[in-house]
DNA sequence: TTAATTAGGTTTATATTATAAACTACTTTA
DNA sequence: TAAAGTAGTTTATAATATAAACCTAATTAA
């Protein structure tokens, strides 16, 4: 068996991945979603989001819902290239 | 809520994984082997074999090849279990 | 009308983790 | 006998994850 390919950083997180596999499933989703589906805290789901958005893996969309804001989030395609080419690293581990 | 079940933290570790994913395909295996196929230095897997030591996922075996320190690794029914959890676990982020 | 509470976040401080550099102890080679 | 190599361990630091504290605006209660 060859040499363990590297594992992408950014999506070796549980709470990123799990931000990840959720917007690979919908068209978008908002912030209380996603906090909700992850069970993670606002803060540090704010900081997960917020390192998705600067490397292009996600799409972050500011807006209000009535008066309340509302941050949207979509996945790139960067986004999907980058989970798919990790899903693939890691079937070298686990299988 | 958390439709995404948590990762073994001990597992979730790219290098640690690796050392697992080895030990699950072989009876037994050298520092210097696991060293070699994980690219890994030797300080790093040095902390992260104890690691996975002090919680019972391998046992470690420190003897003498020839005049050399010879140190072992096997993986446990334990880490067995552990690695097995992991990786069921883990489907539900990447299916 | 003011005070407290809630919603939807962000910022910052801290705890945890991973990693490399430095070190130990011994052996082999020139 | 000095230098280099082997097989690791220990320790210092960089990177990361996480929670606590905070912010702004809207509601609700007194």
């Amino acid at each position: 068996m060859n040499h363990f390919k590297d594992l992408d950083p950014l999506l070796h997180s549980q709470l990123r991945l799990a931000i990840m596999s959720l917007l690979m499933s919908v068209k978008s989703a908002e912030f209380v979603h996603i906090k909700e589906k992850t069970g993670a805290t606002a803060g540090n789901l704010s900081v997960q989001i917020d390192k998705l958005s600067k490397a292009d893996y996600i799409q972050v969309t500011k807006s209000f819902k009535g008066k309340k804001p509302l941050t949207t989030c979509k996945i790139t395609k960067v986004g999907i290239n980058a989970f798919e080419e990790y899903v693939n690293a890691l079937k070298q581990y686990i299988n």
